[in-house]
DNA sequence: GACCAGGCACATC
DNA sequence: GATGTGCATGGT
């Protein structure tokens, strides 16, 4: 069966109207927010991210040099903070030693080649480096994330059980491969999921993607 | 006070 | 290769 997933997408876009993802005003700061939105309310990574702005270091040489300890208690309201300190301190490493701190260079590189150097990144795994490849780098790269595999198999589009590259293909295989297709969809994803299939309560009877 | 949120790495079987 | 677990905060 194939489900016409073009149509799918020109309804959410017709019910929710433009998402305006990802927020952020640089390359830089929507690498850091994938990073910090892990498993994670975008509210509290907002939180940490207001924090590197107000105290200057939302830029990679600043940011590398403030140390470990500086950088968790920033980010400390994105929850995971110790963790999360690593993984973007590895990030930031991978920036500076290859691309001499400059995302511009970094977003050079070709879409399958930047891919795997992010996912040899300690913490980068594919939602993330998917997420920095589409919304900082604007490459044609679709973001799956838990929403998108609860929404689909609920609707019976796939099965619960796809892995996250099963699911990306589905995807792709069914877009127009446009950067800006992928950057709304993924985010009227999650809009429809906030609104509407939550974990345990979902009012999905009022489901605007009634398949 | 429980539950949830825009994952990932690592241990164990 | 599949399954389980640690990581932690702030909002509802």
């Amino acid at each position: 069966m194939s489900v016409d997933l073009r149509g799918v997408y020109k309804r959410l876009a017709a019910h929710f109207g433009p998402q305006h993802w990802w927020p952020g005003d640089s390359a830089f700061e929507i690498s850091v927010g994938a990073i910090l939105t892990q498993n994670t309310n975008w509210s509290n990574a907002a939180l940490a991210i207001a924090n590197l702005k107000k105290e200057r270091v939302l830029h990679p040489a600043r940011l590398y040099k403030l140390g470990s300890r500086k950088t968790a208690q920033l980010i400390r309201p994105s929850g995971y903070y110790r963790l999360k300190t690593k993984r973007l301190r590895s990030f930031l490493r991978l920036v500076i030693s290859s691309y001499g701190g400059s995302l511009m260079r970094m977003g050079r590189v070709p879409l399958p080649e930047l891919r795997s150097e992010l996912l040899t990144v300690n913490g980068i795994g594919p939602e993330t480096a998917d997420s920095i490849l589409l919304y900082a780098f604007g490459k044609p790269s679709f973001v799956v994330d838990a929403y998108t595999k609860r929404i689909f198999s609920r609707h019976h589009l796939i099965s619960d059980l796809e892995t996250y590259d099963e699911v990306q293909s589905y995807c792709v295989e069914r877009l127009p491969q446009d950067p800006g297709i992928f950057n709304e969809f993924h985010a009227l994803i999650v809009r429809l999921g906030k609104e509407y299939c939550l974990k345990n309560n979902p009012k999905c009877n009022s489901c605007p993607l009634a398949l």
